[in-house]
DNA sequence: GGCTCTCGAGTCTAGTCTGT
DNA sequence: ACAGACTAGACTCGAGAGCC
């Protein structure tokens, strides 16, 4: 099973191969005589189509309230303007084996499908060559480098001030079966999980549980089976607590017992981060440049998946958001770096 | 004493405007 | 096309009041 992130990643790169071969026939239509026609789809059109067929209903019900990145949006605003799907599932009912079609027979179902992939593509060149999208491109481009510049630097500011962080990574959110079912149930439950996690980082702020918290990065997502959640990081002063599993448990109670009640649920992935090949999480000194590298993707793939699909907040709301930047630290208290 | 809630000042996100 | 400047509104955070 793909992650979202790579079915995503996979039609925006789909869009670029389209813009960038322009000259691409889709089809290769050879008469062979006596009433049969041969067509081939080129390498574009297969991959063009098995998109369509896999990912384009999945997607769409999957985010009821979103907007894709540009490049997406395009693609399937030209895919259901020309009705490809429909075409793609009767020329599939012919159950052909081969590329002959009977020009008295199933060919102009061939033909209409070539037609409706044609418009489709020849859509998909002209709005993503318009002033206008390039704008949109440049601006969402520019503001996803500002908010991960603005992250990374946020991090270093962290480690600049504490010589080791305990990072937890934890996923806040609800039961199963919180999704949305009807358009009034978008407002009712947006509203409740921002009140939920609006509560909880006040709460941060005095409780003794988070004492030695020192820094927090947030994104706020929909998904079709958990509904609202909040997937956070949070940054612990590494010589004041240790133990991230058993601190990232206490975190994940504290949301579920005091914050949301029995419908509240977690995923605690520092009690799994044995399984991440890069793992970025728990005790991390400054000088391990190597877990900070794996910790910043970490972080970066939050706003990576903003990046691609975001969500239509009823209140105009942040989905994404972090503590301050500490300000450089002045004076030379303590024992200075070795490295 | 520990925790929650509220207030206000400052900061950040998300977006637009404008000049080069 | 690109980037700096600016803005509205959401959010953060320190401080203090009030509750249990």
């Amino acid at each position: 099973m793909k992650k979202l992130s790579e079915k995503l990643f996979e039609i925006e790169q789909l869009v670029h191969a389209i813009i960038e071969q322009g000259n691409d026939p889709l089809y290769t239509v050879i008469d062979q005589g006596k009433g049969v026609v041969r067509v081939t789809p080129t390498p574009l059109t297969k991959r063009l189509s098995s998109t369509v067929k896999n990912y384009l209903y999945p997607l769409l019900n999957q985010f009821p309230i979103h907007e894709f990145n540009p490049y997406i949006n395009a693609f399937f605003r030209s895919v259901i303007n020309t009705n490809v799907m429909e075409s793609i599932e009767q020329q599939a009912s012919l159950n052909k084996r081969h590329n002959r079609y009977q020009t008295d027979g199933d060919y102009p179902v061939m033909q209409e499908l070539m037609t409706r992939m044609h418009a489709c593509v020849d859509q998909i060149r002209a709005e993503t060559k318009s002033a206008a999208f390039r704008t949109i491109i440049y601006n969402a481009n520019r503001l996803s480098k500002k908010n991960q510049d603005g992250m990374m630097h946020y991090i270093d500011s962290l480690f600049d001030h504490y010589s080791k962080l305990i990072v937890v990574r934890i996923d806040l959110g609800y039961q199963k079966g919180n999704h949305i079912i009807n358009q009034a149930d978008i407002p009712k439950k947006y509203w409740q999980a921002r009140s939920h996690f609006k509560h909880f980082l006040n709460n941060t702020r005095r409780n003794s549980l988070f004492e030695h918290l020192v820094g927090n990065i947030w994104s706020f997502e929909y998904g079709p089976e958990k509904g609202f959640h909040y997937h956070l990081i949070l940054f612990f002063d590494g010589s004041k607590v240790r133990q991230d599993v058993i601190l990232a448990r206490m975190v994940g109670d504290y949301w579920v017992k005091c914050i949301v009640g029995s419908q509240g649920r977690i995923w605690n992935c520092n009690a799994n981060k044995d399984t991440y090949p890069d793992c970025g999480i728990g005790l991390i000194h400054f000088s391990d440049t190597e877990k900070r590298e794996h910790l910043n993707q970490a972080a970066a793939y939050l706003i990576k998946i903003d990046h691609y699909v975001r969500m239509l907040t009823p209140g105009d709301g942040r989905t994404f958001g972090r503590g301050e930047i500490l300000p450089p630290k002045t004076g030379n208290i303590g024992r200075p770096r070795s490295k």
